[in-house]
DNA sequence: GTGAAAGCGCTAACAA
DNA sequence: TTGTTAGCGCTTTCAC
C-alpha cells in the first residue's frame, strides 16, 4: 500500500481512500491511485482490514459430510446465501466424531466471525456446551431444542405426517416406514423420533391401525440400510401397500430393494421420502419426497447470524426458533408422474 | 490477551507462548494462563495472527456449483486434505458464470493465501489470465492446459479409452456414446472432447467401424439430458447394445430413458459412466463407472498449492501438470455385479 | 480533497 | 523462564 502511495504520489490514506470507493476523491487522483494498484498487482491484506474492523467477513459452516447430498445442497444455498450479504464461508466437516463436534463448537472455525452449526452427535444433554460458547452461533438441525442459541429447523412431524397423509389420499392402508432408531434414550430427540410421530399421527388421523411390524429400523440413513431394511421387511411376509422412508437416503435403498424383489413402483407399493434431494429426481421411478426449504432454511440461518454479529444491535434478543415451510414434492413413486421426470 | 496476562499476573508475551505450546513455559504458569484463558473466554484473533504471520491459514476452492454431485465429493475430499495440513477452506460457487470465474481468480477469496480452481466456463484462450494472478493457484480439471501454474487434471482421453474397451471386453460391439459437444471450436480442449477420443480410439484398437449415429449430443451432463439423448437415440431406431456416457449425471438420465423403454440393463445394454459418483452405487441397476481417484485428486492440488505458499522454497519450479490414477468401477449395469450392491 | 499519526491483537527479536 | 518493544497493513480521527 505504500508503495502504491508512492507510485501514485498520494498518501496511504487516499489510497485507502479509492479501495473503498470512499466517495470524495478527485476523479484525477483515483485514476492514478488505480493505475499505480494494477501497475504493482496490490491487493489489500484482508488480514489487517480484519484486525482493524474487528471482523473477518468469513462465517463458518459446519456439517456432518459435504458428500451427502442433503448437506451438500444445504452448503450451496448457504453460500449463495452468504455470498448476498458479502460474506464468505469455511466449510468444517464434522465426520460423524463427537469429539470434533465438540471441539469445533468450542473454538469456532478460523478466522471467521460466527458459525453455523450442524452436528450429528451431540445431542440435548450437550446443551450446555452451547451456554459457553463466545461468539454468534445459529444452530441448524434437529438434535438440539431449547438451547441459548438462534435455531433453524424443519416441521419435522408435521411433515411426515403430510407425506403419510399423502400415501393415504393415495389409498394405500398398509403403510411401511424405514429408519427407525429403536434405541430410543430418555431426553434425546431425534428426526427419526420426530417422523415416527408424524407417521403414526397420521395413521390414527385414519383410523388405521398401528402394526409394529412396518415399522422397520435402519441406521445410519444410507441406501444400504434402506435397502437391508426393506429386504428384511419383505422377508418377513407381511403385506404392505406404501413405505415412508425417513429420509431419500434410505428411499434409494427402498427403490433398489423393491426393484429386485419386482415389486412395481407405485403399482404395487408407492414410496416417499424426505429432504427432497436432487438425486430422488433422476431415480426411476422419480421419488416422491418432503421439501425442507432449503434456500428459506440457508437464509434464515445467515440472517439470524449476521444479526448476532452485527454489535449495533442495541439489545440482545431471546433465542429465536424458526421451521422452515416444507412442501410434499408428488412424483412418479406415489402415483404422481405429473412432474416432469428430471 | 491483555486481560489474560494482567489477571494472569504474566506478559502478554508469555500468554502468547502459552497459547503457541511454546515448550519453554513453566508449568505452573502455564496452568495459571490456562485458567485466566477459560475464566475471560479468550480466543486469539486470528486477523491479527493472519496479519503477524502473513499468512491467513485458509485456502479457497472455487467450484461450479456444490450441489453437483461430483464438486460436493471433491470439496469434501479437498477439507479432509486440507485439515490435514492445518489448513481450513472457503468455498465458492461460480455457477457457471464466466464474469465470475473471471473475478474469482484475478481477486481470489478473501482472506485466502491460495486458489484451487476448478472453471467450468474459461478456456484455453483465457491462459492468459492465469499469467497475472499473483497469488498461488492449482488449476483443477480440463478447461485450460498449458497455463503457467500447477495443474492437478485426470487421465480423460485414457480412461475413456478404458471405459470402452471394458465394454467390449463383455462382448459389446454396438457402443453409443452419450454426452459429445457438437460445437468444437478450434483450441478449445473440453473433456467431452477428450472422452470421446478415448472412445474412438477403444472402437479403433477392437477393429469395430464407427458410427456417427450413435454419438449422441448432451449438454450441460445433466441426468436429463442424458435421458433426452438416449431417448433421441431409441427413436432412431439404429441398434445398440452399450452406452458410454461421458459422466455419471448423464448415465442417470440413461438408465431412466432405458428403464422407461424396457430395456434391460445391462442385458440388452451395458451401460458405464465416468466419475465414479455415490449417487451411482445406489442406482438399480448400480452403476459401472470410471473412478477419477479424488483423494489423489485432492491430496496432490493441496500440497502443490502448500508448496506454492510456502515461501521458503527457494527456486520457483516450473508449472507441473500430474494426472491422477483412474479406476475402472464395474458394477451390475455393465455386467459386473460382483461388487456389493450399496 | 488529502495527509499524519495512532492503534487494532499478535508474535519475533531481543533483553533481563 | 519471562518481559519489553517494534511492527505486520490497514482504517479512523483529526488536522490541514
Amino acid at each position: 500500500m505504500r508503495e502504491v502511495a508512492l507510485l501514485a504520489g498520494v498518501s496511504v490514506k487516499t489510497v485507502s481512500n479509492v479501495v473503498n470507493n470512499y466517495q470524495h476523491v478527485r476523479p484525477e487522483t483515483r485514476a492514478r491511485v488505480q493505475h499505480a494498484i494494477a501497475e504493482l498487482g496490490y491487493r489489500p491484506n484482508q488480514s489487517a482490514r480484519g484486525l482493524r474492523y474487528g471482523r473477518t467477513g468469513v462465517i463458518g459452516l459446519a456439517v456432518p459430510e459435504l458428500r451427502l447430498n442433503y448437506f451438500a445442497e444445504l452448503a450451496d444455498a448457504v453460500i449463495d446465501a452468504a455470498e448476498a450479504r458479502g460474506l464468505n464461508v469455511i466449510i468444517g466437516q464434522l465426520g460423524g466424531d463427537r469429539d470434533r463436534e465438540v471441539t469445533v463448537l468450542t473454538e469456532g472455525l478460523r478466522q471467521t466471525d460466527g458459525l453455523l452449526f450442524s452436528p450429528e452427535r451431540l445431542g440435548i444433554e450437550d446443551r450446555h456446551l452451547l451456554e459457553k460458547v463466545r461468539y454468534p452461533v445459529v444452530l441448524l438441525g434437529e438434535r438440539i431444542f431449547g438451547g441459548p442459541t438462534d435455531h433453524v429447523s424443519i416441521h419435522n412431524s408435521t411433515a411426515a405426517r403430510a407425506a403419510v397423509e399423502h400415501l393415504v389420499a393415495q389409498g394405500r392402508r398398509r403403510i411401511a416406514v424405514v429408519g427407525t432408531h429403536p434405541d430410543a434414550r430418555e431426553g434425546q430427540v431425534r428426526p427419526s423420533d420426530l417422523r415416527l410421530e408424524g407417521y403414526r399421527e397420521a395413521l390414527a388421523a385414519a383410523g388405521i391401525p398401528r402394526d409394529r411390524r412396518l415399522e422397520r429400523p435402519a441406521a445410519p440413513w444410507h441406501p444400504q440400510n434402506g435397502a437391508d431394511a426393506t429386504r428384511d421387511l419383505l422377508a418377513t411376509g407381511v403385506d404392505f401397500d406404501a413405505v415412508f422412508a425417513l429420509n431419500d437416503m434410505l428411499a434409494l435403498g427402498v427403490l433398489r430393494a423393491l426393484g429386485e424383489a419386482h415389486r412395481r413402483v407405485p403399482d404395487d407399493v408407492a414410496v416417499i421420502g424426505f429432504d427432497n434431494v436432487d438425486a430422488g429426481r433422476f431415480t426411476v421411478p422419480s421419488l416422491s419426497s418432503i421439501d425442507p426449504g432449503r434456500e428459506e432454511i440457508a437464509r434464515t440461518a445467515v440472517d439470524m447470524l449476521v444479526e448476532r454479529m452485527d454489535r449495533h444491535v442495541p439489545v440482545q434478543r431471546p433465542p429465536r426458533l424458526h421451521k422452515a415451510r416444507f412442501r410434499v414434492v408428488v412424483r412418479e413413486s406415489s402415483g404422481g408422474g405429473t412432474e416432469q421426470p428430471a
